[in-house]
DNA sequence: TCCACCATGTAACTGGTTACATGATTAC
DNA sequence: GTAATCATGTAACCAGTTACATGGTGGA
């Protein structure tokens, strides 16, 4: 069973924060600064007619409290364990290479499915990348300042910059999941039928 | 007629650098630090076509130097003056929501076609826009830090000081631009068939 | 001769976009 | 009753991905 887009893994991560409805999640990518995702019904709705193919979320239709009827989808265990086998990938440089969407989003789901002291790794691998990949292109820069036209040096620099300043991102989060105490994660969570909102 | 897809841009302003084959504009985008972009036969050629099909481009299959046939694709008027527009566009919100990769590809091409005058005009702009959005990622982190979750924050504030880095750029690149002589533009240099390769 | 690279293309699939359709419920 | 909002869906279209196919050319 190979990658869901990413859209796919969002969704997983949501229904697991908390089981929803397509209109739910629809919301959350609206209103919460998540802005990157679709939220467009045409999106929403088919990504999870395929995860629930796929068996990794189940939908429920719920007439609970005079509403609409709403289909809440759950995740499966199967949809628990391809999450983290997400969120557990080794970092590769090709995840920062067209910048560091997927790597932030997995970052955002982490310590609830994973707990803080996998997150602090994570975090750690995140720097460690990071600096390598600006050194990469730190070198590219100075091998072709010279060379290349005023604008798409500039630019490069500007992507160069971005990278440092999630370079310098990486330290102040690891600082604030220092502070926090290491509360024992809240992996251990299973979310059943029954919990409804 | 109405916008293109963002690789469209992409071609158009790299042929109007230089007369190009599909093989050259593909190598374009795998060596250079334009990773950004597909570099896939399979988008390349049909986004070529497509381009032509809107005489936006047109290719002339050259036999010169007894290398392979290769098709060379020259921008006709129509796709000088689409280039433009979409270089001239105005700046909105908008543009910054999902990243600035739009804003940045306008910014590397801009000078050759618009003039050093304009792109100044546009980093100006582009600051100023980066201002008011940065000023309302601000205020909503502000009003809802409390009752957001430690890596939902954390994630959020990676994301503003990625913008924060991007308008010091802006400080930095106008600089660049000041030292520049304004050069008479090289927007009047016209690529015709003959100066190929 | 054979390999590496130049160069162009095609086909099947995938998933996202826009736009539309529908109907239930709540608040005024 | 009617407007806003809740809630789900569908269809047509579009463009990008992967994978494959093809053949020319130059150098070892």
């Amino acid at each position: 069973m190979s990658d869901l887009p990413l859209l796919g893994y969002a969704l997983l991560a949501l229904i697991d924060q908390k089981p929803s409805s397509g209109y739910d999640l629809r919301k959350a990518f609206a209103e919460t600064a998540m802005g990157n995702y679709s939220s467009s019904p045409g999106a929403i709705y088919p990504a999870l007619e395929r995860l629930e193919a796929q068996r990794l979320v189940r939908g429920v239709v719920s007439k609970s409290a005079g509403l609409r009827r709403r289909r809440l989808y759950y995740l499966t265990l199967r949809g628990k364990a391809e999450l983290k086998k997400w969120l557990a990938r080794p970092l590769e440089e090709i995840d920062l290479m067209r910048g560091a969407g997927e790597a932030m989003l997995r970052f955002a789901f982490m310590d609830r499915a994973l707990g803080a002291t996998y997150t602090r790794v994570f975090l750690r691998n995140f720097r460690d990348a990071l600096k390598a990949y600006i050194a990469g292109l730190d070198s590219y820069l100075a091998q072709n300042a010279t060379r290349m036209p005023l604008p798409g040096r500039l630019a490069l620099e500007c992507g160069i910059r971005g990278y440092r300043s999630m370079y310098d991102w990486t330290a102040y989060a690891l600082r604030a999941y220092r502070q926090q105490p290491t509360k024992p994660h809240s992996a251990v969570r299973k979310s059943k039928p029954g919990d409804s909102r």
